[in-house]
DNA sequence: TATTTAAATGAACAAATGTTCTTTTACTTT
DNA sequence: AAAGTAAAAGAACATTTGTTCATTTAAATA
């Protein structure tokens, strides 16, 4: 997407910006245009209509880091990092939330989720699936490691998943309103903090002092 | 809102379901006499225009099951419940997310949430302080009385309150595909046991058996 | 029953919106 | 410099959409 010519490229970042604002039915081709600087019929030069816009957002998002939460690494190379791994997993869901570019993103996504089959494909398969069964595979891992208890892996991965989900959805709307995002900030890390805490196997030794 | 006349209830309907299945900006008037089953120009006569149906939508949403999970039970009487009472607020979830009513409320929240900033002030203080604070007390009597550890009860209240919501947009975005959501809906009883058994006070005498 | 009131119809309008087409401009290639 | 190509502008069109209005129909009231 970044080697597009320039004109293309403004008419897809101004149409993100615009969908994620205000929704795809609610943004005119001539709004589009005006954000680019241009007149909405040279739009048609680029793009064949206002869905194709639509669509090559949509396929592009798998290429974006709102789905990479381990940075491409394997299981096996990173659970052993306990803690540090899941306040990293954490971290970059708030970083989609405040980077401008990626919480744009998300925003869109939420706003069309239930308007675009193909965006709820997205969203089930890249952003929650893929993701909640790596963090199921590193889970097992760091159960047979006995860092943390033996339980579903899958059910603890939704656990962990979902909050830091619910909190980017809070920070993304807080946002939206120009509100401040301190305090839901500062929950990423308390999540972290209490799931970890309740879930890890304690040293036995250091217990045993009480 | 039940009191009304015949037609004005039907075109209230109609437009929850409409808006809730395809959103405010996208659904036509003509679209919700023709389910209703009138000409376009009859709305006019109980509605001043289309957006008065949406304000009157939003106006109502204080008084819809969505946001009462304490069937406006106090806390003091309720927190000795313990677990199950939290079985009861994750059930409630469960019961939103599978009324047919109740449930395009939430899909119509969750879909003008960005378009509508009356709706994000609902979603803000009925949907979610309103409870988490409820919450947050309830947690704050059981660790006053030894029930659940000491810790931050609005901390407590987030994790509890936002996995519960995410399984319910799960559920929602899943019936919006007729999709099976079995598995989706374990995941409501199996949080609440998860949460209980991380958070209460451990019975002494049994744990020393082992 | 006669009269008033409320609600539905059918036609129409004005504005908004996606899109197309022709012409003009600017840049690249030979 | 000339020719060719890509992109922008400007005008226009066909639909869609929210809304209005005069007229008819139905229901309630006196």
């Amino acid at each position: 997407m970044s080697k597009l010519s320039g004109t293309k490229k403004k008419i897809y970042d101004a149409s993100v910006k615009l969908f994620a604002e205000k929704g795809y039915k609610a943004t005119t081709v001539r709004e589009i245009a005006k954000v680019v600087g241009i007149q909405q019929s040279a739009i048609y030069n680029h793009f064949k209509n206002k869905e194709a816009i639509l669509d090559e957002i949509i396929d592009n998002l798998s290429n974006s880091h709102l789905i990479n939460l381990f940075e491409d690494k394997e299981p096996k190379e990173i659970y052993k990092k306990g803690k540090s791994l899941l306040k990293q997993v954490s971290n970059m869901f708030k970083l989609i939330s405040y980077d401008t570019k990626t919480d744009l993103l998300f925003r869109f996504m939420m706003q069309e989720l239930f308007n675009n089959e193909r965006l709820r494909i997205f969203y089930n398969e890249e952003f929650y699936q893929k993701n909640v069964k790596k963090l199921s595979i590193v889970f097992f891992m760091m159960m047979q490691d006995e860092m943390i208890e033996s339980m579903d892996p899958l059910v603890l991965a939704n656990e962990f998943f979902s909050p830091l989900f619910f909190y980017q959805l809070q920070i993304v709307r807080l946002k939206a309103d120009n509100k401040s995002t301190a305090v839901a900030a500062t929950l990423f890390e308390k999540h972290t903090d209490f799931f970890w805490d309740r879930i890890r196997i304690k040293n036995e030794k250091k217990d045993q002092l009480f």
